[in-house]
DNA sequence: TTGTAAGCGTTATCAT
DNA sequence: ATGATAACGCTTACAA
C-alpha cells in the first residue's frame, strides 16, 4: 500500500497527470472533469507531495523562525506575532531552535540555504563576521531580529534598549531610587552589550554611579540566581534589620535591580525573597522584554517592554516584502521602548 | 546569479554531476575527484538542495513537533527532550503550532502528510473521530503525546494523571488539609477530562468531598485568574479576618487548591494574594506539569511532575522506531508521576 | 573509479 | 478544455 501520487490519481480518474494538476490548482476545467479527479482523489485518500511540488514551483510557503532559547518568554511574544503576521500571507511558520552559539546560527542559515522554507526569521544573541557572511550568501531571505551592522546591508528590526534603559532609570529615581544596580547577560551578545552601554549612559544623564553591576552567564533563571548574590552581596536580612534601625541612605547598598532579561529579574527576586528582603520596599526590581513572565511573577513585574511582539510583526513584514522583490533595498527598522509599571517597584 | 546546482559544479569542476554527487556523500573517489569537487563547491557557494535531495530519497531528516500553545511552559520541557533524541539521531526538529481546536490538528496532520517532515509528534487537547483517522491515513508516522483510544492502533504515550493526583492529594491531607478545591482547564479536553475524574477519585480515596470545583476556559494563566473567584468565592480577606477571629475550621471554606497545570495554579496564587490570602499559610496550592514556571513562581510551586520530559523523551524514541519499521505493533506507554514539593504547600 | 541516464512527484508548456 | 512531455535538482543503478 504505498502511497498514491498524481499518477495514480489520474490513472484511477481515466484522465491525464495534467488534468488532475489542473482541477488541484482550481485552473478552468469541465465539470465533469472536476468531479471525476476530485472522486479518485477522495477514494485514494491523495495529498499532493509537497516537495516535488516546492521544488517545481519554486517555493515551500514555508517560513522558518530560529530563536535561541524555547524557554525564554520573550519569544514567545514574538513568536505569536510573527505567526499572525506570516499565516495571514499564506505561510506556514516553523519554528526552530538553536543553541546560544554563533557557529549553530551560522550552520542554520547555510543549512537553510536550499531548504525547506522561502525565508528565515532570526534572533541571534551573537553576531559575527562569518555569520554576516553567511546571511549575505543565503539563497532565502534572511531577516535579523536584533542588531547587526549597517554595512552588512541585511534587513533588520531592533530594539532600543538604552532608550528602554532611560525609562527604567527615569522610573526609579523618580520613585526616590538612587543606588541602582544591573544584572546583566553575557556582556559578549549583542543585547548584553548593548544594555550594559544603556545602562551605564542612563545613569550618567541622572548623574548617578551604578551601585553594582554582575554578569550572568546565560539568560536564564538559573543564571539569574547565581549571579544575584554577587550584586547584593552583604544584603542580608541581618544588614537590612541594621539599616532600618539606623538610618534610611546606607551608602553602596542597591535599593533598586534592573535586569536584562525577565527570567534574570524573577532571578534576582527569588534570590532578595531568600535574603529577606521586600520587593518593592527593600529593592525595586525592573525587568526587560515585559514577556509573559512579568505579569506572572510575584509580585507582578515592571518590566521594559523592547516591543518583541511590534519587532516579530515588523521582522515578519520585512521578510515577506523581500521574498516578493529581493531587489528592494534592506530596511534598518528600530522599535520604540515603554515601560509596564507594575508591583514590582513602588 | 541565480543559485547553483549540482549541474554548475559539475560543469566548473569538469566532472559529471554524479561524481560531485558522490564526494558530497562522501562515497569513494579519488583523492584528485575530491579535491576538485571541493573546490568548484567551495567557489560557487553551492549548497544542495534539500527538496530535491528528499524527494529522491525520500527522506527529508525532519521532524516536527506540534504543540497547542507555544506560552504553556509544559510544551518547553517536552520539546528540551524530544529535540535531544531526534538530534541525537541525525533529525533536525521543527516546530509548529496548532490552536485549541481538533480541526487545526487534523489540518495539519493532514497537510503535514506528505510534507517535509518523516515523522510527526503531536500533543492534542482535543481528540475526536476525524483526527484519530487523519491520523492513521497519515503518509508518515504519527505518535501521539496524550491519550487517544486504544483501539486507535496508534503509538501513545501519556501521562497518568489519576496517579498524580493522588500524589497531590496524599501529600495535603498528610498535611492536615481537609477542604481541597480543584481548577480544572476545559473538561471537553483530554488532559481536561482525565484530571476531573483523577480528583474525584483521589478525593473518594480519602473519604473526602470536593471543597469546591471550577473549569477555566483554557489552559492559560489568564484562564486561572480568571476562573478563580469563582473558586475562592466567599474566601475575602475579610472572612478571613472574622475565620481566624472564631474558629479555624470553617465548613467549606478550601484551605487547598490543585490546579490542572501550572499556568492554572500561578493564576489562583495572584487571585489569593489579591484577596489577601496567604500561600500556603490559608490555601495551600498545587499545580500539575512540574514546568519551569514551577520553580520560578514565587512560592516556588508544589506541582505533579506528570513525566514530560520522559513522556517527550519515550515519544521521540517511538516516532524514530516507527520510522525505522512502520510495520511494528503500536505501543501505548504511560509514565508515572512524582511529586515536585516546593513551598505553595505546607 | 567515473560517467550516462533513469527516475522521484510535481507543474507548465506546448500541441491537439 | 485536455493530453503528452519537458523540466525542477538530486541520487543511484548500470555501463564503461
Amino acid at each position: 500500500m504505498s502511497r498514491p501520487t498524481i499518477a495514480g490519481v489520474a490513472r484511477a480518474a481515466g484522465v491525464s497527470v495534467a488534468s488532475v494538476s489542473r482541477v488541484l490548482n482550481g485552473l478552468p476545467a469541465t465539470e465533469e472533469m472536476v468531479e471525476r479527479v476530485q472522486r479518485a482523489v477522495d477514494e485514494l485518500g491523495y495529498v499532493p507531495d509537497a516537495r516535488a511540488r516546492s521544488l517545481k514551483v519554486g517555493r515551500t510557503f514555508q517560513l522558518t523562525l530560529a530563536v535561541a532559547d524555547v524557554g525564554n518568554p520573550v519569544y514567545v511574544t514574538m513568536m505569536r506575532a510573527v505567526e499572525e503576521v506570516v499565516s495571514a500571507a499564506g505561510y506556514r511558520l516553523v519554528v526552530t531552535t538553536t543553541g546560544p552559539d554563533v557557529v549553530d546560527e551560522v550552520a542554520l542559515v547555510r543549512g537553510m540555504a536550499r531548504g525547506y522554507a522561502d525565508g528565515l526569521l532570526i534572533s541571534p544573541l551573537r553576531v559575527d563576521e562569518d555569520l554576516v557572511k553567511s546571511i549575505r550568501e543565503c539563497e532565502v531571505p534572511v531577516v535579523v531580529a536584533g542588531n547587526v551592522p549597517a554595512k552588512a546591508g541585511v534587513d533588520t528590526v531592533r530594539a532600543n534598549s538604552p532608550k528602554g534603559m532611560l525609562l527604567a532609570v527615569d522610573h526609579l529615581v523618580a520613585k526616590g531610587r538612587r543606588r541602582i544596580a544591573f544584572l546583566n547577560g553575557p556582556a559578549d551578545t549583542v543585547p548584553g552589550a548593548a544594555r550594559a552601554k544603556g545602562f551605564a549612559e542612563a545613569l550618567r544623564a541622572h548623574d548617578l554611579r551604578p551601585a553594582a553591576v554582575a554578569e550572568a552567564d546565560d539568560f536564564t533563571f538559573a543564571a539569574g540566581r547565581a549571579a544575584a548574590p554577587a550584586l547584593l552581596n552583604s544584603l542580608t536580612s541581618e544588614e537590612v534589620r541594621v539599616r532600618v534601625a539606623t538610618s534610611s541612605d546606607v551608602r553602596g547598598r542597591p535599593d533598586a535591580v534592573i535586569a536584562a532579561n525577565d527570567l534574570l529579574a524573577v532571578g534576582v527576586m527569588h534570590e532578595l525573597a531568600a535574603a529577606g528582603l521586600e520587593v518593592p520596599a527593600d529593592v525595586a526590581v525592573v525587568g526587560m522584554d515585559d514577556s509573559e513572565l512579568a505579569e506572572q511573577s510575584f509580585p507582578p513585574l515592571t518590566s521594559v517592554n523592547l516591543g518583541s511582539a511590534e519587532r516579530g510583526r515588523r521582522a515578519a513584514e520585512l521578510l515577506l516584502a523581500r521574498i516578493e522583490d529581493n531587489e528592494r533595498a534592506p530596511r534598518r527598522i528600530v522599535v520604540q521602548p515603554s515601560l509596564s509599571i507594575r508591583r514590582s517597584t513602588p
